[in-house]
DNA sequence: CCCGCCTTCTTCATCGATGAAGCACGCGAG
DNA sequence: CTCGCGTGCTTCATCGATGAAGAAGGCGGG
């Protein structure tokens, strides 16, 4: 049988066990200095006798107006976003910021059914929202944005287009992919490489079928950051004089090793072989690194190969990549909420560093 | 300025527009069965035009009882906790149960304030509570047993100890700690090691100076992780016919490389010097590989290292370690609560099967 | 023609607290 | 003696919703 928990005493019943008003035994708890500490300490001596377990937050929080916590939207759900420690990292950053403040931090649920989706972010018991990381058209922001709550957005989308979903001046955080994506292609060309291939995670919210995409798909994907990154490796490749459409550019899903080693595959297999692998992950990077290797193909004698967010596993594996400070992007969020919260301006929605790091597995295109 | 926020407006407000009652409009929201569509649709879309953010699941979660989100408390902080990988092993696995339940995850923020750290877990707003691995005498956990919620507690206190403080059958997700270190100590010892020496995580939540303890300081551990792996290794020398008292054990803070790598240092300096490392986590067990490695010690040729988690990072170390189902640990704890939540009774607490993974970090007891 | 039931909506009370304002008393100043 | 004011506590209204129970109309069955 459940045991049968005992419900919990009310303000109002210590109140009367007490001899006093409900208002004074609230203050013996939330503000000591409106009553005599000898009343204080008689009420609460009798709430601990009576078992009263301190003022309901919820209905403080009612009566308040703010519940001491912050909630985080993250494009894909909870178990997604613990698998990916890019992910875990910004949640970090988030975490960092809400810590000191004294703020909760509520992880909103995913689900594969979007009416759940959404009703989470509807349900969700929070002071303001971080959303991070969500496509141009998703229906999750649009929830957020209708709970008319303190919103800060991570990534994407842009705020461009915040402003055209009706939330302009929503601070955003997040880094300028494009700049940073033609920094690591421009970093393979100027060691000569002329075949690039590129293996790219989800472009659309929609399940796909991975595979090669041409550069009408590209530039109409709806997650702002793949679609800017692949732009940012366009402008190089175009800068060098190079035609994009005979670069191969592998559509997957998710972030994730698997994902990448089946899109090295796919590129690798076209004719002729690229030399250098723009991967718009370290996952991903990481998957075709083990494609490399099954396939027995040096690196980078072979074949160059870079990532993009510089994660913890990226020195490890000597990747060369693009370096984006993550944590600092959630505790900017973080901060940006609270600041919202405690209706102070708050620095304007900029722009963080990224920059290139070169490590091992990139080098001199071979020698035709 | 603060852009000011319009105040949302409220059921009622919504009401007197479309001309029902405030109970039409809630259902409008929350039972669609209970009215006709056309009705339904009106609401709505009032409601739009009014830019009604739909219920607020504050007042609606204190009406109904609950608010669909359970809550976290880590004995460190949040800071702490993103970054020690297992302990976001455990997150995770909390979210995978959570998550498909539609439930909210609140990670309780810590402070170094005791007063704000209690209020943080008085001032949760959630439906449960699960409590991870706060020491015996954590104030912390008497303010999660005062608020009355479903509780769940994660490693330690123990249940006889959960008990004690008067919460008998709260359910506890652990594995027998005791047991699995006894292994992986009796591993060392069967590879004819004699002379060991212990790494230990903390002992008390009070401030410590690391240093090396005596058996009478280690059985007063009031965390009770720490005193059963140390009482496991101590099961395994005596069996062995070892004096436990001539074995050095280092008592650092945190489970971070950094007290690992003290630690190595301080019980290597230890005469005559030991053959064999029991590290209390793989965390440690990692700091003492970079001090083995600063010392010029071949592992394991001139000293076997062992560790304690089973963490991601072990394999690639080639760590000996004990392996416990941390994820699954989480997962465990957060369906006992949603199970609690939902009356259902739930399988019974019990203690998840951890152990022992040999790799290449152990080895025989070199030649005296 | 009447009854009972279902659908659709309403009324009423309530979840558990706190802000704002008010009253009574005691005390020091004039 | 009286006024003014701070202290200590109370009263009143309110935060924004939802459960339980009830009332009006429509409809099929006997």
């Amino acid at each position: 049988m459940p045991p049968d928990r005992p419900r919990p005493g009310t303000l109002q019943e210590v109140a009367v066990a007490v001899g006093v008003s409900a208002k004074t035994v609230s203050n013996a708890f939330s503000r000591p200095d409106q009553l005599s500490a000898a009343l204080r300490e008689r009420v609460l001596a009798t709430a601990r006798r009576l078992g009263y377990p301190g003022p309901n937050p919820l209905a403080a929080g009612l009566r308040r107006g703010r519940v001491g916590a912050i909630g985080v939207a993250y494009d894909n759900g909870l178990s997604y976003a613990f698998d990916d420690p890019v992910a875990v990292a910004l949640l970090a950053g988030v975490a960092s910021a809400a810590e000191p403040a004294g703020s909760g931090l509520l992880l909103v649920p995913g689900s594969s059914d979007p009416a759940r989706r959404l009703a989470a972010v509807g349900d969700a018991v929070v002071d303001g929202l971080v959303v991070s990381s969500v496509g141009d058209d998703d229906p999750l922001l649009a929830a957020a944005i209708a709970r008319g709550l303190p919103l800060v957005v991570v990534d994407q989308p842009r705020p461009d287009r915040l402003a055209a979903l009706g939330a302009p001046g929503t601070p955003w955080v997040g880094v300028d992919d494009r700049a940073a994506a033609a920094a690591v292609a421009g970093h393979l060309l100027d060691l000569g490489h002329r075949r690039l291939a590129v293996v790219s995670f989800g472009m659309y919210r929609d399940p796909i079928t991975p595979g090669l995409v041409d550069g009408r798909a590209q530039a109409a994907a709806t997650y702002a950051v793949t679609r800017d990154r692949l732009a940012g490796y366009r402008d190089a490749a175009r800068r060098a004089g190079l035609d994009w459409a005979g670069v191969p550019v592998f559509h997957g899903g998710d972030s994730t090793p698997g994902v990448g080693e089946a899109g090295a595959d796919a590129v690798l297999a076209t004719d002729p072989r690229p030399t250098a692998l723009l991967c718009l992950s370290d996952r991903l990077a990481e998957g075709a690194l083990r494609a490399t290797a099954r396939l027995g193909l040096r690196v980078p004698g072979d074949l160059s190969v870079a990532g993009f967010d510089d994660a913890a596993t990226a020195a490890g594996l000597g990747l060369t990549t693009v370096r984006q400070p993550t944590r600092e992007k959630g505790r900017a969020a973080g901060q940006a909420l609270l600041d919202l919260l405690a209706g102070r301006p708050g620095p304007p929605p900029a722009a963080l560093p990224a920059g290139l790091v070169v490590r091992t597995t990139t080098g001199p295109a071979p020698a035709s």
